[in-house]
DNA sequence: TTAACAATGTGAAATAATTAACATTTTTCT
DNA sequence: AGAAAAATGTTAATTATTTCACATTGTTAA
């Protein structure tokens, strides 16, 4: 198992996230076509995943939901567990932050900064703001390798670098201005707009 | 030009999107290196996709981009525009609302839905919230063709049958539980956790 | 005027991702 | 016991997407 393409890596979270669901609900085993149901996608698709991951089911009874879930958690959390950050606490940055926290167990968000005064040492959902003046020393003192932009589309860019010089790993720019990272620094960027004007285009008739 | 690959509609929504960035300040031309550059992308594969669109630029002058945003738009919008409705203005329900709103001149936000009270009658920027019993009724009345879902997961199949059966044409689900819709229903789905953890994966070391 | 340059446009090759096809194996049914 | 059914695992084929390589052509400057 040494190059998992990324798409691969996209659907074990999305399996990782059913699987969870049917396990809290008592289920042991699931087959191929339960979870490729699930998730829209074909047996085969999920069968060569799991493959890829190395894993083997059993035959007539299907995966053993508990030992995916383990395994999954093996390729894609680390063993330590990865702190995250959250730059911008506004609209967007809550919403995130209270979707996060708790949802896994691996990876958590340990700070959020913002510059507005009145939110500075305020918590939010149990997390506490700090000033983005600090963001070097927090991002370093609490061992954070991800941070997620929810600022100001302009002052995107401007937190990415303070990001990348506090030796960030991984940056998620929820912001519609695309920054620039040097190579090392993982970067995903994602626009709701554009996912928008995708289900738009092949919704129209014109 | 017959079929675009996906791929390809998600790269146009964000040409224009740096497009209309570098019109306000006063651009009227532009290389296929510098969209790319934006974009984090190669040149060629910018210009392919320009290709495919069937646009052809000026030799040493790059792409006209007045009639470059004009022509995208001729391609991912429809003439007469699109209504979207948002059903759960919570957290990300209220975001997304402030977000989109004005931002594209042919998808306008034109009502949101939500069962707590409270909210029912109240506005959000300006669009009306209405109990989610009306919906059929206020989706034909207002002939909306795109439903975005923001209730709580849980809630999330039930939401997407109402939308299928009020004849909705495509839907953005940003809950993580995945909905099934008939092939017609074009399906977008989207969370926010399977990107941190698709990033997660190639930030970790061990 | 002409050579060097810097851009676009595109067929062909390469790479990535999905799907088909089917061998294999366990269970169930007769 | 043997046949049929229903699942996994995997190779091969197919399809989708990206990249390469280079022909073409205005522009600039010697
Ligand atoms: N709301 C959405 O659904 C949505 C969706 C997609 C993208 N976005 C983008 O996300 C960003 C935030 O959106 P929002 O709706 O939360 O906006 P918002 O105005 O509610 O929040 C922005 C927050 O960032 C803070 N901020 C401003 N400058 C800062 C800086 N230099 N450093 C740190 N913090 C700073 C502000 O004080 C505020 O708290 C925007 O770029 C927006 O385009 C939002
Ligand atoms: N907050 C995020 O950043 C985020 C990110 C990804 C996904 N999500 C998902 O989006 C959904 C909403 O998240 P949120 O943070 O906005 O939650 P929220 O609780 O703030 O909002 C949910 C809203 O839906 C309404 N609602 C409940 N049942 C409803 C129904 N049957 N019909 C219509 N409206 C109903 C509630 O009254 C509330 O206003 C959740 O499924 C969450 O998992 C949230």
């Amino acid at each position: 198992m040494k190059h998992l393409p990324h798409k691969t890596i996209e659907r074990l979270s999305q399996y990782r996230r059913a699987l969870l669901l049917c396990h809290a609900k008592g289920m042991t085993h699931i087959y191929s076509h339960e979870i490729a149901k699930i998730q829209h996608i074909t047996a085969v698709q999920v069968r060569r995943d799991i493959m890829l991951i190395g894993y083997t089911g059993t035959l007539r009874k299907g995966y053993n939901v508990k030992e995916l879930i383990d395994l999954i958690g093996q390729i894609i959390d680390s063993v330590e567990g990865i702190n995250v950050c959250v730059a911008g606490i506004g609209n967007l940055g809550r919403a995130i932050t209270n979707y996060f926290s708790g949802k896994r167990t691996k990876l958590s968000i340990v700070a959020v900064f913002d510059v507005d005064k009145s939110k500075i040492g305020k918590k939010y959902h149990g997390i506490e703001c700090y000033a983005i003046e600090e963001m070097a020393r927090v991002i370093k003192d609490k061992k954070i390798e991800i941070g997620i932009i929810t600022v100001p589309a302009e002052d995107a860019p401007a937190i990415s670098e303070m990001m990348v010089k506090a030796k960030i790993k991984g940056i998620l720019n929820y912001t519609p201005k695309p920054v620039n990272v040097p190579s090392e620094v993982y970067l995903e960027e994602y626009d709701m707009i554009t996912s928008l004007e995708k289900v738009a285009f092949f919704v129209k008739t014109d």
